[in-house]
DNA sequence: CTGAAAGCGCTTACAG
DNA sequence: CTGAAAGCGCTTACAG
């Protein structure tokens, strides 16, 4: 059976290809009598209109790309419905990218969006070459961060967080009850994970404690790094009275290990992580976390970038949107018992 | 500035337009002193190939779609991982599509991946109508369900679970401890939840234990659902001793929901799970539930999409797999105090 | 190993 | 309001 095409509907109604296709995309000045006759052949012969020829001119895919560290990783996947719900409702897919926080895999994924031609680009807290970013300017293809910056590219829309902010909260918050050895788990590199880091640091040197490397775990990715990190750190003895965890994701692994190892939180060690999911609540020991709103952030990321594609012309403010962050208390954390 | 075209560097390379695309296909029959020269113009030149105009004769888009119910649920985000990898892998981009459980959409989003003339398509779980397999299988898409089966179409690919005896287990143990109150907090309709329903009441029958409607709840999607129907239930002292949850996410909110309202599990209440999500080992009771290895449902079902897809001849026997459930016991559940 | 011609199924100017 | 022609950037089938 041979595709039907426009020209079917064309021959079929007694109209050129022209009006069939001015019906198609519902342009003006058709007749409605017209309109109606077309239209009915078109249903009557089941018609659909072939993607790739469309496109072949217009390039207009109404596909965006949404590109993340880690589906599993909670924050990631309320983020993305926050993309998807908004991007449903404007008629628009979503293509979503998971990178495994593989910056050669993020790399091929760009290339593949680009060469898909798709509408808009989506870049949530992944730090990729300049190169890459440089691509995808060149190109002229809309493109939203959700908290990264890059240095490089001052201009670029921003949707962003003050990671910086609310380490310092929680340094703070673990400061005041006395903790002083203070374990960080630390995120992949290619999260922008220094400023988180440098929250930190800039607080407990604030307060003259006197840290070193042995502060910082290797870059950890998910539940089960965060498991095993904590694990070797308890058999180790290395005497730390509180761990700030990059995200709650990586927390729950780390909790999960003080529990499995024999060991209570926060009798034995304080905890804090960083996001808010929702299972931080219901949690063996209900987490202290510093919350960030991720299905609002993919909301108005997408918000953004719709508005970016529809109105190209439109000299939309590089205006950074940042997010304020509230430190969540809960119950993972307690004076420290043995305060230097 | 022009695009570039294959025109271009035939012009450039003086070979014809035919040579140059057998060069951009890695064909056979190419000279490779001209092979190289072709590809130093084409890395000079910076050209890449246009996807539209590409796929308009061969139609191959190595992209391919995955829909499922709603990305929140951490079941769902670690299967869509599990495909997600396997294809990057392969080399093909995969589209996410978010259904939150609602019919139309899912439809909708349907037409799009047609439309978009994607290479296939797993659908995960959802119950659509007829008609829109029918338009799947008449545009000779291949298709992969997880955990879904249609009547109509006892022949489709489907990588299965078996639910039914996963309810059985739960219901059984839950009767063994002495309980016979038991309220079953149901899924939306659009996933298959009726084999899991009667897997319960089967169990029920066979022990004799009457029940009626009021052991059902209405449909439930989230963990907000599952917390605020638990916490209704509670208010309303029915006297259920129990709680079967069609999932873990759901099952985590009526956890919440029973803390909240002052009692506790499984002192108050026993509650039993289903998928065995990471965070019920780590939730403020672990959490007693049946294992599902989403990661695995979503890597088999890509694999075998794969395979149909570059194997369009190969008759794929439409073996159903099924994988069987196994009971996790942790510590939600207890006995009985005031049997019948 | 290489090429000239036709075609994929639409849309874009332009003309009326 | 409507249409004929050219073109988008590739690939296919055929010929040599």
């Amino acid at each position: 059976m041979p595709k039907i095409t426009i020209k079917d509907i064309a021959v079929e109604s007694g109209f050129s290809l022209k009006t069939v296709s001015r019906v198609l995309n519902d342009e003006k000045y058709v007749k409605n009598s017209t309109k109606e006759k077309i239209l009915k052949i078109i249903d009557d012969l089941n018609f659909e209109p072939d993607y790739f020829a469309k496109n072949l001119k217009s390039k207009k895919t109404r596909t965006i790309g949404l590109i993340l560290g880690d589906i599993e990783n909670p924050y990631y996947s309320s983020l993305s419905k926050g993309v998807i719900d908004y991007l449903e409702m404007r008629d628009y897919t979503t293509m979503l990218c998971n990178t495994n926080y593989n910056s050669e895999i993020c790399n091929r994924y760009i290339n593949a969006l680009i060469s898909k031609e798709i509408d808009g680009i989506i870049l949530s807290s992944l730090k990729v070459p300049d190169k890459t970013i440089d691509k995808i300017i060149s190109k002229n293809i809309p493109l939203v961060l959700i908290e990264v910056e890059y240095e490089s590219f001052p201009d670029l829309d921003c949707i962003n967080f003050d990671s910086y902010g609310a380490e310092v909260l929680a340094a703070e918050y673990l400061i005041s009850l006395g903790h002083e050895r203070i374990f960080y788990l630390v995120g992949p590199k290619i999260l922008d994970v220094d400023v988180r880091v440098k929250g930190f640091r800039d607080t407990l040197k604030k307060h003259r404690i006197i840290f070193d490397n042995s502060y910082f775990s290797e870059p950890l990715i998910s539940f089960e790094d965060g498991y095993a990190c904590v694990k070797k750190m308890i058999e180790s003895k290395s005497g730390f009275t509180a761990i700030i965890a990059v995200n709650d994701f990586i927390a729950l692994g780390a909790m999960k290990a003080v529990y499995d190892m024999g060991l209570e939180i926060p009798r034995d060690i304080s905890l804090i992580g960083f996001d808010d999911i929702k299972y931080s609540s219901i949690s063996r020991v209900p987490l202290t976390t510093v919350s960030e709103p991720d299905y609002e952030l993919g909301r108005l990321s997408a918000e953004r970038l719709i508005r970016k594609i529809e109105n190209p012309k439109e000299r939309i403010l590089p205006r950074k949107i940042t997010i304020k962050p509230a430190l969540i208390i809960r119950d993972s954390c307690k004076p420290n018992r043995f305060p230097n």
